[in-house]
DNA sequence: ATGAAAGCGCTAACAC
DNA sequence: GTGTTAGCGCTTTCAT
């Protein structure tokens, strides 16, 4: 093992040419470990060699690089990733929203990405987070077969799944009760004297909105009121495709006197379609957004925000300690009434 | 200077036990470098070789690490940086999704941080961003002073301002063009036939409002109608203050019969304000969400995710040749008419 | 109270 | 086609 000295001037890249830590001890006159003393706000230094350093640290316009930092302190980012469909639905932006707040009180940043709601990109896209080394990954299942997460876990980097389960694979998770939501905003229609009450939604192999049928299901079963899958809508997903749907069940022989809308989206599909046809259909969505308050109508409401706070809370505790079962917590919801349920059946 | 030899051995740390590249070399029975070169895809490996690695590489589910490449790259990230206000209002989440995707196209990751906000914690915010050295900071500038942020555009880093322009210091800036679309839209109510038009949104000193009221005025003015201040309202930033601030108006000896609306929160207060007194007060907003459509509200619309894609190029531009004089984007707006202009006067 | 030197995981010269 | 070695910027034993 030969050992070679090596000339050690540091030649200023003309590029990025921001000061480091040695170029600071240099100005200052002291050694590399003592500025980074000063820097990392260590004990033992003597404060006229503080004061030098924090000097120079201002004059070259110093700021550490947390990527040598974290590099050395484990390789692991002080960061948390989340991994999102679509940022452009304002639900998953609140859900994020409660994920920064609870990040930043613990001095973690938020490393953000969309699937654009493609199965095919989710991989990809946690693969690049997991890459960068973020302490803990939430993300929203979307991909068919998370089983390749399971790793992951073992790894030690906690992953919660949020709004709903993975697919194939154990996690730790964080949902609303969409059953018990869907079932109580039903019974609200039912209440108000409907019989015959539709639903619009989504697909029911959708995590939320199986649920949520389930729950619309259990209301009418409990009320004796048996169901009519003629006036079960699972096939909208989009604003337009519900207003489409509603539109059909308007017009149909033995049109619906109320609707329950399976999210928010529908909910504003099936609303539009009532305006047009001027018909005084009942109605009652899942999900609270300005457009509900604004029109009046009755949700079943919840906090997105919260649901980021408890998944970025679970993460932490997964931190803290690795151990112990995974967790499925259920966050339970509100029916918030307004008007839009009373509408005569 | 001495050189002692130390023994290799790499005792598998209990914590994080994720495997190194060395790791994988080692199964491999290859060299580090072989390793790195199957890895990072390089050419000049022999088949064989290329599938042993990557075997090795599977098995022992080896993720490279991004902090330890990027420190290599010349200790800059691979990510771009994004401060926020408040990431709750869902025009900058628009923004957010816009960003994101135009940062995933050129593999960047998109670094997020919310200042709640509040000026004083925009500093720190950015500061934080800078030591994780995203290539490139975009803000939606909230300070009251940002002549901190010249220094650092010296050092390298692209700053783009969004939606508003820095305070006290230039910048790259991308903006709608506030006061054009405030003036369309203010005319629309004129060309309805309103001549005590009414104005309710924030403070002026908010660079937004002012730019929106001062494209009131210029209506108003162009007009002929003379400017009414005790109908100028500036002190409603929020959906609660701005449906305050109409019922004042509306209760007044002189009513308006129109307004004009400052953004998408002070359209909804507005709105439900009128709603409340059953007058038909005809009403023109700024910014157009959902809320807007299914109530038929007239907007001066634009698109949030357009000015983040715009703002993330300007930055990649700059990226890629520092220099050039600074630019300042406009993006035009566009008025969208539907009814609640149209009531009579 | 201060300093010398090793090393986090990776890639890029520069051999061979 | 493959290996050796230095070093990105930082923190941390271990000396002094």
């Amino acid at each position: 093992m030969t050992n070679v000295d090596i000339p050690r001037d540091k030649p200023a890249r003309p590029g990025s040419s921001r000061a480091t830590i040695s170029d600071v001890a240099r100005l200052a006159g002291v050694s590399l470990k003592t500025a980074s003393r000063v820097l990392t706000n260590s004990p033992n230094v003597k404060d006229s060699t503080r004061t030098k350093v924090l000097d120079a640290a201002t004059a070259l316009r110093f700021r550490p690089n947390a990527i040598a930092r974290d590099l050395r302190n484990g390789g692991v980012a002080t960061t948390i990733g989340f991994v999102i469909g679509d940022l452009t639905n304002p639900f998953y932006a609140l859900v994020a929203a409660g994920i920064s707040q609870t990040a930043s009180d613990r001095g973690l940043t938020l490393v953000m990405a969309a699937s654009d709601d493609d199965p095919q990109r989710e991989r990809p896209t946690v693969t690049s987070m997991l890459e960068r080394r973020v302490q803990a990954l939430l993300l929203v299942p979307i991909a068919e077969d998370h089983a390749y997460l399971e790793g992951e876990r073992q790894l030690g980097t906690p992953i919660i799944a949020v709004d709903r389960p993975l697919s194939h694979a154990a996690s730790d998770v964080v949902v609303f009760d969409n059953r018990t939501g869907a079932r109580d905003g039903t019974r609200a229609l039912i209440d108000a004297g409907h019989r015959r009450i539709a639903f619009v939604g989504s697909s029911e192999s959708l995590y939320t909105h199986g649920e949520r049928a389930r729950g619309y299901r259990d209301a009418l079963g409990g009320a004796g009121i048996p169901i009519d899958e003629s006036i079960v809508r699972t096939d909208a997903p989009s604003v337009e495709t519900a207003a489409q749907s509603t539109l059909q069940l308007l017009d149909s022989s033995e049109p619906p006197t109320a609707i329950f809308a399976g999210n928010n989206r529908a909910a504003i599909g099936v609303h539009r379609a009532i305006a047009a046809r001027g018909t005084s259909t009942a109605l009652v969505g899942f999900d609270d957004f300005d457009f509900a308050e604004a029109l009046g109508i009755s949700v079943v409401a919840h906090s997105p925000v919260d649901m980021g706070r408890v998944a970025a809370n679970l993460a932490f505790r997964r931190l803290d300690e690795m151990t112990g079962p995974l967790e499925n917590i259920v966050l339970s919801t509100s029916v918030t009434l307004r008007r839009s349920h009373l509408l005569a059946p």
